[in-house]
RNA sequence: CGGGAUGUGGCGCAGUCAGGCAGCGCACCUGCUUUGGGAGCAGGGGGUCGGCGGUUCAAAUCCGCCCAUCCCGACCA
C-alpha cells in the first residue's frame, strides 16, 4: 500500500486525558479513535492489528480442534432467567427493550447460548465439543479506563467446552491452557499463568494469564523460589510467627481517648501485629464481623468466594453503632454473640491482644482469641502483602500489578443444569455434561502488546501482528530512481505475500522517519538518492534500531529473510 | 456510587480571578525557497467557547441546573 493514500491520522501530541501508554501511542499513532467513554472506533491501522491478532487466536484454537462459530450479541432474557444470571448480572449488564414489550440483553458472555446449543447433544458419542466464536461483547463497565484495556464494547474470543466427566473437563482446560501460552506467546507477551478467583462465572477452578504492567489492574503474587503464582484475590503466605505478650486471666479495659485507627493504636505501644481488626460488613443483609491481625488488609473478594455472598458492603457506622454500641475504631468481638464470626486463621492460638472494647474511646488488652472471641468461622480472609514468605517454600513473594489477558474456567455442571442439557452414556443413563470456558479480549491484548512493547520514539510491534511488517521509506519522493526502485520492490514484496507499506508521501525525512516509528513497523527500508548512487539502501530493525547497509541486488532477499524470521518468532 | 479535575477549531493550550472585537503553537490550503531525523517566509481557511436557563447595555468570563470526559477509590470474567 501507498502511504500517501491511506488513512493514517498521527498526532505529535496525544489527548490530554491519556494516561496509559498503549491508550497514548494507539491514539497518536492513529490506530483507534474514542467515540464515547469506553467504546472506540477501529481505524485501518487498528484494525489490521485487531484482526492479526484475532487472526493467531484461530489459529492456535484451530489447532487444539475447537471449531469457529458465531452467536448473537443480542439475547432474550428468558436464557438469562434461566441461569439465574439475569438478576446476579446487575448493572453491568446492557438490558433494552423491543417494540413488542420484550426484555433483552446484549451479551457479555455467551454460557447460556452454547449451553442452550448444547440441547442438540444427545449421546456421550457427541462429545466432547469445543466451541468458539470471536465476537462483540457489552458490558456496563462502572468505570471504562486506559484506552483500550478497559471499555464496554468489545471483540473477545470465547470458547467453551463441553465433556461427558471431569477428566474430559480437565483435558479440555489442559488443551486450552497450553493454547493460551502459545498464543501469548505469539503475540510477544509474557503471560504468567496464575490461580484465580472465579468470581461471577462460578466454577470449580480458574486461571488468569497474567501481564506485568503498571498500567493493569490486578496484583499477583509471585515466588520467585518455587514459582507459585496466584492472584491476590486467592493468594496465600506463609504467616510469620508473632511471639505472644504475656496476659492475664481476662481481658482487661483500658482507657484510649479519640483513638481510632491501628495506627494510632499502634503509636500508644500496642504493635499492629498485637492488635485484632475487627471490621463489620453486611454480607446479603446480615451484619458480620470480620477479625484480622491488625497490620493484615482485608480482602473482599476470599470472603466472596468462600461464603458465597453475593451483596457484601461495609456496614455504615449507625448501623454498627446500634448493633455494638460503638463506632468504627473502637469495635471488637470479645463478648460478642448474634452475628456470625470469621476470623482469620493468623489469629489462631493468639494472645495478649489488644481489641476495641465496643465503647467508644475504650480497648481491651490481654485478649486471648480463642477463649475470649466466639468464632463461628476461621475463614482466610487477608491480603497478601509483598515480602511475604511463600507458604511452599519460603522465599518472599513480590506482588506485582498486572493486565488480564486472558482467563480460563472449570464452569462444572451449572449451565448444562439450568438449561436442561443432557446426554445419554454408553450404559443408557442420561447425564449432564460439564463446561468450561476461556476468553481472551482481542482489544485488551492488542493494548497489552502495545503497553509492554514500545519506547520513546513510539509502537514496536512483533512482525506476526505488526499493521505492516515493512515500510519503504522514500527519502526525496522527486528522485526518480528512488521511486522506481520503491515501486518495484512494493511489488515484488507484495508478490512474496508480505504486508509491505511504501511511504511516498512528499514530506520531510524527520517525519517520515518518526511516524515510522510511531506506529511502529518493525522493519524500515530508507530509499535516498545518498545511498541509491552507490548502489545500496538501510536497512534498519524498530525493535532495536540496528542498521545495515544492503545493496540494492540483495535487499528484497534481506527483507524477506527477516519477515519470515519475524513471522516465525511469533508462532 | 463517593472524592478530585477538566470541557475554547483536528491535537496541545492561553484568555475566565478583574465581563468589552475569540487568540497562540502544531496540523490543514496556496505560492516561493528548502530537502537524510518533526523546515523557512508570505498569504489563507476553519471555532454553537460542552448544553440550557439567568444576571447585564454587553457573557468564553458572573450565577443556577444539566451533560460529557479523565484520574483515584468502590465495583468489575
Amino acid at each position: 500500500m501507498r502511504w500517501s493514500t491511506l488513512f493514517i491520522p498521527t498526532l505529535r501530541d496525544a489527548p490530554a486525558d491519556a494516561e496509559a501508554a498503549s491508550h497514548r501511542l494507539l491514539v497518536r499513532g492513529g490506530f483507534i479513535r474514542q467515540l464515547q467513554s469506553g467504546h472506540y472506533s477501529m481505524l485501518p491501522l487498528g484494525w489490521r492489528v485487531h484482526r492479526k491478532v484475532a487472526e493467531v487466536i484461530r489459529q492456535e484454537m484451530d489447532a487444539i480442534g475447537a471449531q469457529e462459530l458465531l452467536l448473537p450479541a443480542l439475547h432474550p432474557a428468558s436464557v438469562w432467567q434461566a441461569s439465574g444470571r439475569w438478576e446476579s448480572m446487575g448493572d453491568e449488564m446492557f438490558r433494552l427493550v423491543d417494540r413488542k414489550g420484550a426484555d433483552l440483553a446484549l451479551g457479555m458472555t455467551h454460557e447460556e447460548v452454547i449451553a442452550l446449543l448444547g440441547l442438540e447433544l444427545s449421546s456421550y458419542r457427541d462429545l466432547p465439543q469445543m466451541w468458539y466464536q470471536i465476537q462483540t461483547k457489552f458490558r456496563d463497565e462502572p468505570r471504562p479506563k486506559s484506552g483500550l484495556l478497559r471499555v464496554r464494547e468489545f471483540a473477545m474470543k470465547d470458547s467453551y467446552s463441553i465433556d461427558l466427566d471431569d477428566a474430559g473437563l480437565d483435558r479440555s482446560f489442559d488443551l486450552h491452557h497450553h493454547a493460551y501460552v502459545r498464543i501469548f506467546a505469539r503475540l510477544g507477551l509474557d503471560a504468567v499463568p496464575v490461580e484465580a478467583s472465579s468470581g461471577a462465572m462460578g466454577g470449580s477452578a480458574s486461571i488468569e494469564f497474567m501481564v506485568e504492567s503498571p498500567a493493569g489492574e490486578d496484583d499477583v503474587a509471585r515466588c520467585g523460589g518455587c514459582g507459585y503464582a496466584a492472584n491476590v484475590e486467592r493468594a496465600s503466605a506463609a504467616t510469620e510467627s508473632v511471639e505472644n505478650r504475656p496476659a492475664g486471666d481476662a481481658p482487661e479495659p483500658f482507657p484510649t481517648p479519640g483513638i481510632r485507627t491501628i495506627a494510632a493504636l499502634t503509636e500508644a505501644g500496642h504493635p499492629p501485629e498485637h492488635q485484632i481488626k475487627t471490621l463489620v460488613y453486611e454480607a446479603d443483609g446480615d451484619l458480620v464481623l470480620l477479625l484480622l491481625r491488625g497490620d493484615h488488609p482485608f480482602l473482599e473478594q476470599k470472603f466472596v468466594d468462600a461464603t458465597g455472598v453475593a451483596d457484601l458492603r461495609p456496614a455504615d457506622a449507625d448501623r454498627i453503632r446500634d448493633a455494638l454500641g460503638a463506632s468504627p475504631g473502637s469495635l471488637g468481638a470479645v463478648g460478642v454473640d448474634g452475628f456470625t464470626i470469621y476470623a482469620d486463621p493468623a489469629l489462631r492460638g493468639r494472645s495478649g491482644m489488644t481489641t476495641g472494647a465496643n465503647e467508644d474511646d475504650v480497648h481491651l488488652h490481654g485478649v486471648d482469641v480463642e477463649r475470649d472471641v466466639a468464632v463461628d468461622h476461621w475463614l482466610d480472609l487477608r491480603g497478601v502483602l509483598d515480602g511475604e514468605p511463600c507458604a511452599a517454600c519460603g522465599e518472599p513473594l513480590q506482588v506485582v500489578r498486572c493486565i488480564e489477558a486472558g482467563h480460563i474456567f472449570k464452569l462444572g455442571r451449572r449451565y448444562a443444569e439450568a438449561l436442561g442439557v443432557s446426554v445419554l452414556d454408553a450404559e443408557g443413563n442420561a447425564r449432564t455434561p460439564t463446561m468450561g470456558s476461556y476468553g481472551i479480549g482481542v482489544g485488551r491484548a492488542m493494548a497489552t502488546v502495545a503497553e509492554v512493547l514500545h519506547d520513546d520514539a513510539g509502537l514496536c510491534w512483533p512482525v506476526g501482528i505488526a499493521p505492516y511488517e515493512v515500510v519503504l521509506t522514500v527519502v526525496k519522493v522527486d528522485h526518480e530512481a528512488s521511486m522506481e526502485v520503491a515501486g518495484r520492490w512494493h511489488d515484488e514484496l507484495a508478490a512474496a505475500g508480505v504486508d509491505v507499506l511504501l511511504d511516498d508521501r512528499d514530506a520531510r525525512p524527520g517525519v517520515k522517519f518518526a511516524d515510522a516509528e510511531l506506529i511502529g513497523i518493525p522493519l524500515r527500508v530508507t530509499i535516498g538518492p545518498r545511498g541509491l548512487d552507490l548502489g545500496s539502501v538501510e536497512f534498519t530493525r524498530r525493535a532495536d534500531g540496528d542498521t545495515t547497509e544492503v545493496t540494492v541486488d540483495d535487499l528484497v532477499a534481506s527483507v524477506l529473510d527477516a519477515v519470515f524470521d519475524g513471522r516465525q518468532l511469533s508462532r
